[in-house]
DNA sequence: CGCTCGTGTTTACGGCGTTAACATCTGTCG
DNA sequence: CGACAGATGTTAACGCCGTAAACACGAGCG
């Protein structure tokens, strides 16, 4: 095996999707091209379509990645917020989301992109399940209404991304926007219980 | 002064904007490109210079143009309302901005676009002050609390805009989306109301 | 040792935004 | 009417982009 033995690289595909992930962070959605993360990794932009079969998919690696890294907070988020009733966990995890997107507005560009190709392991940390799992403890025990629990989910994610998306693009002040998230997660908290 | 003369154009900055209108109706995002819209308008590329500073300012106003498309369909959607109170508007406005995104995908990825340039006239239909107008209903008479107004906006917007988004992404299925639309936004409505 | 295959390289093509230099049309002033 | 000037079009070129074809190197296996 040997990694780096001069030609060939070893681990190519990891390293674009880590290159990627740099390139993001730093210039946003327009720095993650084929050419930048190949240049990026020292590599011929040739070489990519060895391991994806089109740019598209590197990138959506990428944007896969940053989704990765979002739910990691969101998790740590909710190990610490552990033992509060689940609708204060619920919240906790909309901070979470829109934190992230205000703290990393380029990583986010690519989380909010719409997915082109499947992910390749669907065994990760994943928001949409996190949520769907505290939003089934807010049921009657016994017996779950399928549709209210869509209607929940889908509550909490439209507001937490819609929140996310019209804060960065409209709202620049920290406090006005610190302001913004507590009365509408308010709102939305007592549209959850209903 | 007479329209097209063969060599001039006469109106083409509109053209232009019509030409990208009718590209993203047809192809989304990636057909509106600035050689593409030039070409479509029987003009070089380079003319677009002679009316934006920037291919991206063409776009912001084709972008512009869609954000005005719609907002003509939610005050339409609103005056067949009128009459009815306040939070039953602001929900027919809600749904018109939903089924809008769903009805137009490529359009609407315009709208959702950052907004990279200020548009030229702000007189025009703008949803948010739609928006504005209707929650400032639902204050009580002579005290507005700035803070509340603000939050009920940032939800209404927020929870239709995520839930557009969402049920485009993820939601391919037509009458799931209509139960989906109707069990948020009855939990929107609560929310609102509180 | 030598074959094969995985993985890299170079080169090239067409499309993109953008600029510079040039051409034409139109309206205005003498 | 005629010439000049400015607005508005043209072509040609540059560099970046994704992608494909043809080629080259290196590792592992017979």
């Amino acid at each position: 095996m040997s990694t780096r033995s001069g030609y060939h690289h070893g681990a190519l595909r990891d390293a674009l999707v880590d290159a990627g992930e740099a390139l993001a962070r730093a210039d946003g959605l327009e720095g993650v091209t084929v050419r930048r993360i190949a240049a990026a990794c020292g590599v011929s932009a040739a070489a990519v379509y060895r391991h994806f079969p089109s740019g598209d998919h590197l990138i959506a690696a990428v944007a896969q990645r940053a989704r990765e890294i979002m739910a990691r907070d969101m998790f740590a988020r909710l190990d610490s917020a552990a033992g509060k009733p689940a609708i204060d966990r619920l919240r906790e995890v909309g901070e979470s989301y829109i934190a992230f997107a205000l703290a990393e507005p380029r990583l986010f560009s690519l989380v909010s992109m719409p997915m082109t190709a499947p992910p390749d392991r669907l065994d990760d940390p994943n928001a949409a399940d996190l949520v769907r799992d505290i939003v089934l403890e807010l049921e009657p025990p016994g017996e779950v209404d399928e549709q209210r629990v869509s209607s929940r989910m889908m509550l909490a994610q439209a507001s937490a991304h819609g929140l996310a998306v019209i804060l960065r693009d409209f709202v620049p002040d920290a406090q006005a926007r610190e302001m913004l998230i507590a009365g509408v997660l308010d709102r939305v908290g007592v549209g959850l219980e209903a």
